[in-house]
RNA sequence: GCCCGCAUAGCUCAGUGGUAGAGCGCUUCCUUGGUAAGGAAGAGGUCAUCGGUUCAAAUCCGAUUGCGGGCUCCA
């Protein structure tokens, strides 16, 4: 047998050898390489293999492999953090005999954790988090005694007898799911661990150079909750202690982001006991922000044609009977109020605004020349979320969407599309967030599972991605990720450490038009169905008030800073001039506080720097007579005296350009 | 809804069966100062709620509520 190994670069040719092995073939390219690699990249006839392999992958004919070593990236990370949960659960069989084992995937930019297995105890006994430490304590032994991975490979049968024996049942479960007639099997060498997998691994346990346990969390068994509850562990590792220490810091410099807490510290919300789990309370400062959000809201919406509408926050349940919404999504909604005067009338709390929206249209007849029709509004809805899913601000029972329909003909839709990506565009750039577009649109064949005929969904399809194009935006194109009743472009923002959040989307609707029976007057003289588009820009004021917040990590830039400037007066003896600045800025528009406490400057300055004022003004004796403020740059610091109006004319030019920065 | 954990002053948190603590914040007084904490005194708690064990419960047990980490769901 013939093999080539090959490099990158270089291509060697190989002698004839037997049974030459990945590992082998990449030392004889480059001793370094295989010193680091942790497992192999396979090429067959020259093309990747879909899957990496172990370093001990005996080579085929044509088959040549290059290293895969730490500065791999994802590729190599997927692997090693494999390998870890492997190690987890080796460790953990050592310490609890007769564990079941779940599934232990590894995970990659995942918040929670770099792995997890999932393990369920004889008897019920659990794990506490005071187990976490014993565990890691072992998976260190095993790590020092650089034991091996090892790969088997046997018939289906074999290893689901193999598993039966073992008494892993869940394992065979998932044997009898696999097609294909032979299976892999992964062991660590010296431990009682076996598990059903297809690899790669490392191919020992020295490999693993950091390792850090992190939670216990419950997981149902293939996440149906009708299968018994598993405990699973969440861990990470990284090629280097330096790397781990990293991930940590950015994980606590995100706790320190949490809008949860800043919502505290700086006054923004609250939740109340009295109120209920996800009703929000929005104090003076958090209001204050977001009428700022809506009045800028409003004057791009105004400047694009749309119409504001209100609608109430109770419906007859009738409404959402016809939209469909009271079959489909019962389990969202707040159970029902009964009509005191007739027992056969019910009410709801809105889930949604589109309904009421399509009242509006319905209240009158329209023409062809009527449309488009673009109803906005902030609208607030109730969604009865099962208990232990709310999170702050993220994820709320009654939350405020910004909402709008639109109501258009179908030549009419490219046009509405392109002004959503540009109201889009306009917004999250205001805030200073990137962001990513994807079209989701139906199974490339099944078609089973959306109402609505195929030429209206071409066309809807058409009317998207025609918009994105002419507004060259770069998209990503899902399949089968359509909702039932239309296409749909989502978008997806980029925040100040790099996570995403899915915010906006555009949808169109073939269904509800059709409940509702809606229709205009068409040039023909004739009926037509109106198309229509739901939008929402923020999704929901709340949930994006709780980004913006993590986003700015609390430091709001001027046009939003709920106290733009603060005065500081060195002394008592200042406090009068000091108010008549702020009385001068305040006239001038701007939003100002004082602090005439009787402390000294230093302390006025921290507490200013801590509440994520942007500017801070010192006045004393220089700046009285001179008519200056001493004006204090929060993140620049003293930047110098000039008089209060050059001052308060800076202030505007911020303001009013929405600058992110000072 | 389910699994695990948590609940002590406005906030952050000590307190392992025997009369409730700290720091910050708050109030008052002193201090009147030049770019991230001046000093002193004081107020503030049915230890989430309900029940149980005990001579005695913040502390042990059970339930409830809320919060946190997950699972699941997300029109």
């Amino acid at each position: 047998m013939c093999v080539k190994a090959q490099h990158p670069e270089r291509e060697i040719a190989v002698s004839e050898v037997q049974s030459l092995t990945a590992f082998e073939a990449i030392k004889q390219q480059d001793r370094e390489a295989a010193k680091k690699a942790i497992a192999a990249r396979l090429f067959r006839s020259g093309i990747k293999h879909d899957e990496p392999v172990d370093l001990s992958y005996v080579l085929q004919e044509g088959e040549r492999v290059e290293a895969i070593t730490p500065d791999a990236g994802d590729e190599a990370l997927d692997v090693y953090r494999h390998s870890t949960a492997h190690l987890l659960a080796a460790a953990v069989l050592d310490l609890y005999p007769g564990t079941q084992l779940g599934i232990g995937p590894s995970l990659l930019g995942d918040a929670k954790g770099g792995f997890y297995y999932d393990f369920v105890r004889p008897e019920n006994a659990r794990f506490t988090p005071d187990d976490l430490p014993k565990i890691e304590k072992k998976m260190r032994d095993l790590i020092k005694r650089n034991l091996e991975y090892k790969r088997l490979e046997m018939t289906k049968a074999e290893a689901a007898g193999k598993f039966k024996a073992l008494g892993e049942p869940l394992k065979c479960e998932l044997i009898e799911d696999k097609a294909g007639a032979t299976v892999s099997c992964y062991t660590i060498e010296g431990t009682p661990f076996v598990d059903f997998c297809l690899g790669p691994h490392i191919p020992s346990t020295s490999k693993i150079k950091a390792i850090k346990l992190l939670s216990i969390a419950g997981a149902h068994w293939k996440g149906d909750e009708s299968r018994p509850q598993m405990q699973r562990i969440y861990g990470t590792s990284f090629f280097s202690q330096e790397d781990l220490d990293e991930w940590i810091k950015q994980k606590e410099e995100a706790e320190k982001r949490d809008h949860r807490r800043l919502g505290t510290e700086l006054d923004l919300f609250s939740f109340s006991d009295a109120i209920g789990p996800g009703l929000v309370l929005w104090h003076p400062n958090g209001a204050l922000i977001r009428k700022v959000i809506e009045q800028y809201l409003n004057d791009e919406l105004y400047r694009r044609g749309y119409s504001f509408v209100n609608t109430p926050h109770v419906t007859q349940s009738e409404l959402f009977r016809i939209s469909g919404h009271l079959e489909n999504y019962q389990e969202g909604l707040y159970p029902p109020m009964t009509d005191k005067e007739n027992e056969q009338i019910e009410y709801r709390m809105k889930p949604m605004n589109c309904p009421f929206h399509i009242q509006i249209f319905k209240a009158r007849q329209r023409s062809y020349r009527d449309l488009p029709q673009r109803y906005a509004e902030y609208g607030m809805v109730y969604r009865y979320e099962r208990s232990g899913v709310t999170h702050g601000l993220m994820r709320a029972r009654g939350f405020t969407q910004d909402d709008a329909h639109l109501f258009c003909t179908p030549d009419q839709l490219v046009g509405e599309v392109l002004g959503c990506l540009d109201l889009v565009d306009a917004i999250f750039k205001a805030f200073g967030f990137t962001y990513k577009a994807e079209l989701s649109v139906r199974h490339a064949t099944d078609r089973n599972k959306y109402i609505g005929a195929d030429d209206v969904w071409e066309l809807a399809e058409k009317a998207l991605t025609d918009g994105l194009n002419e507004y060259g935006l770069p998209y990503v194109r899902m399949e089968d990720e359509a909702a039932f009743y239309g296409p749909k472009i989502d978008f997806k923002v980029v925040d100040a450490i790099k996570r995403t959040w899915q915010l906006s989307t555009i949808q169109v609707d073939f269904t509800l038009p059709q409940r509702f029976g809606i229709e205009y007057i068409g040039a023909d003289n004739a009926r037509h169905q109106p198309i229509m588009v739901h939008r929402a820009i923020l999704g929901s004021f709340e949930r994006f008030f709780g980004i913006l917040i993590e986003h700015y990590a609390g430091a709001f830039p001027v046009w939003l800073a709920p106290v733009q400037a603060v005065v500081l007066p060195i002394s008592d003896r200042f406090n009068e001039r000091a108010v008549q600045i702020e009385t001068e800025l305040k006239a001038a528009g701007h939003r100002v506080a004082i602090d005439t406490r009787s402390e000294k400057i230093g302390a006025k300055i921290r507490d200013a720097q801590l509440k994520k004022i942007p500017f801070m003004l010192i006045v004393g004796e220089k700046e009285a007579e001179a008519g200056t403020v001493a004006v204090r740059d929060k993140v620049k610091g003293d930047i110098g005296a000039i008089p209060v109006a050059e001052f308060s004319a800076q202030l505007k030019a911020l303001n009013d350009s929405r600058a992110l920065t000072t």
